[in-house]
DNA sequence: CGGCTGGATGACAGCGCTGCCAAAGACCAC
DNA sequence: GTGGTCTTTGGCAGCGCTGTCATCCAGCCG
């Protein structure tokens, strides 16, 4: 910076003010400054300026893993957001619960980054308190926390919707998918199950554990089994509700090849609207997850912009049915066939 | 950290050498700081150590996008192997031209990164000489960049394996498409259209035009007016090459919803190994993505480690073919069929 | 028993910026 | 001409660490 006031004739003061914008800058000197600064490259040190504003200009990302769709497209909308103000993105992705501790116990983030998104994140009470303690700015993503900053769908409501598809084409016996992991990680998996029970109740349809499968991992073989499971019950259901798409299509591949035909002997619902759903034909519960990303990572912004500001604040996005071909009436109707009309009536 | 020094009755030096992991320390001291340490939550400011050292341990990542499934894998295992090595992963994504132009232009990975992996990239001479004079290191990502330290598959090799499948099931008439965007990246996509050529070269096949198909941007509707574009052709292709398993994914999607068997009238492949690949019967070429990501990271940090190190490191990762159900032997055999026998001899 | 070695620790400058305050000058009112 | 205000600029301390050098003391040799 030494170099470029040199160059420019003026003070290392003058140069400083000059490229952070400040107003109290003549514009011939302003003019000079800048080119002085283009000529040499010059860059400011985030690291000398942050050691004496205290703000780093940087956001970090907490997530359970990178390699999901949801997650992507969550980051890409974070992304594109802080790139135009100017911040930078900082990923932290923990995978399972060593390191999710290791996290926790060192805290990398701190000092390091102005706020911390929470994505896809059941944090404990003591986490909570931990980054609570460090006066660490958190949004949470995917997840709604009364009272902390936080952008989400309304999980037990899209269930819902969902499920009254479902209900709706005349299903009765209707499975649900969850997908989990060994980390704790929430993954919006209980509200999305509350939902699956609560449309059941108010249909007055019983609710039957064998149709509930949680424990089919990501990466696993656990689906094949999962599917081989719903098909050898007693009675099999017609439908199957998959807490995400990516779950939704493996079930199809494993029910296609195994010559169940979809939506024919089983229909297939999803939730997301992953890019390949279109492709696919798959009917799903669409969130708009870049929007998600989006929006957390104005709020973040909001944030360290202004620390003053309402803590509570929240962005709920709506979601909704996209009906396409991997749902249909089941055939032949079920036995106890109500007197539901048996095609949709729920878009 | 002098209220850990002060807490563990030493001096900021004595703090400073045990948090580093110097070995000038005796063992009780080290316990003290250390207990000190963690009972403050202290957590060194990487501005302030990396304003004196000149490192920021941090590591960029440059990606065209992050919501594919290539990028989310490769990134996972780039973040795996730094958070071993306690680097913290800054992403910067361009999505288009201008936001690369502003990317090279202000440079913001100078002086709050130590590395730069760039992925999916073919960068200018420019580009490459701006990185270069600012002293930056560069990993090449996906990308064979001679003289400087690449981890990338031979896609050349790897593309001609595939289209020798398809001509040992007896296909002769294969159409190539093509991802591609409008912001100049690479992604791989040259080298697999020559080993593509080159393949066709051998078995004495002509180069039709008409049956490569590059202005298939992701996202858009052009999958669907490429496949419609092959459909409509005077002699139709009998298998389809697809640059990626999300393209070949999405072809098959749109050839099943119009009708056309797969891999009955039309063969597909891909190539990646996608998530879903498996569970869809997609015949692909394999690539090791996280393998990649954790390389071009080990690279990264060898490189930091010791600058002196041999610059022209590379490393290659091997690719195989897996025959799934998406490919099989040409109904009706076409008319010009050679001696070559009906059935696969290229698992 | 003096001097020397080596391991462990402390003192202190300074990395590159920013925030604060002072100063210089332009301008105006009286 | 004097005093006051406002705009623009410069000087300088200090952010929280690390690297260097100084210091201290135990142990050992001659």
């Amino acid at each position: 910076m030494a170099d470029v006031a040199e160059r420019a004739g003026v003070s290392v003061s003058t140069v400083s003010r000059t490229l952070r914008g400040l107003s109290s800058v003549s514009p011939q000197t302003r003019g000079r400054v800048e080119k002085a600064a283009r000529e040499l490259s010059f860059a400011i040190s985030r690291s000398a300026s942050s050691l004496v504003t205290g703000k780093t200009r940087r956001i970090a990302v907490l997530t359970p893993h990178l390699d999901s769709w949801f997650l992507g497209n969550t980051i890409a909308g974070v992304s594109g957001v802080l790139r135009e103000a100017e911040l930078d993105l900082l990923v932290y992705s923990v995978t399972d619960l060593a390191e999710r501790g290791a996290f926790f116990d060192r805290l990398p983030a701190r000092r390091n980054a102005d706020a911390l998104l929470v994505t896809c994140f059941d944090l404990t009470p003591e986490e909570r308190a931990r980054l609570d303690a460090l006066g660490m700015p958190v949004v949470f993503v995917s997840q709604h926390v009364p009272g902390r900053p936080s952008v989400y769908i309304d999980d037990v409501d899209s269930a819902q919707r969902g499920m009254r598809h479902l209900l709706n084409l005349g299903h009765r016996r209707i499975a649900f998918l969850q997908s989990s992991d060994d980390t704790g990680f929430h993954w919006s998996s209980k509200e999305r199950l509350t939902g699956y029970r609560k449309t059941l109740e108010e249909a007055g349809l019983p609710y039957d554990e064998e149709l509930v499968l949680y424990p089919v991992a990501r990466h696993r073989r656990g689906i094949r089994e999962a599917v081989g499971h719903l098909l050898s019950l007693r009675t099999p259901p017609t439908a199957v509700f998959a807490e995400s798409d990516e779950v939704a299509i493996e079930v199809m591949g494993v029910l296609r090849s195994s010559g169940v035909d979809v939506p024919g002997r089983m229909s297939v619902l999803g939730f997301d609207d992953h890019h390949l759903a279109e492709w696919l034909d798959l009917t799903t519960v669409a969130q708009p997850v870049e929007d998600i990303g989006r929006a957390a990572a104005e709020l973040a912004r909001s944030i360290i912009d202004d620390p003053e500001a309402d803590p509570t604040r929240h962005v709920v996005f709506p979601t909704r049915v996209i009906p396409r071909g991997s749902t249909a009436p089941p055939t032949p109707p079920p036995a106890g066939a109500q007197e539901d009309p048996p095609h949709p009536r729920n878009p």
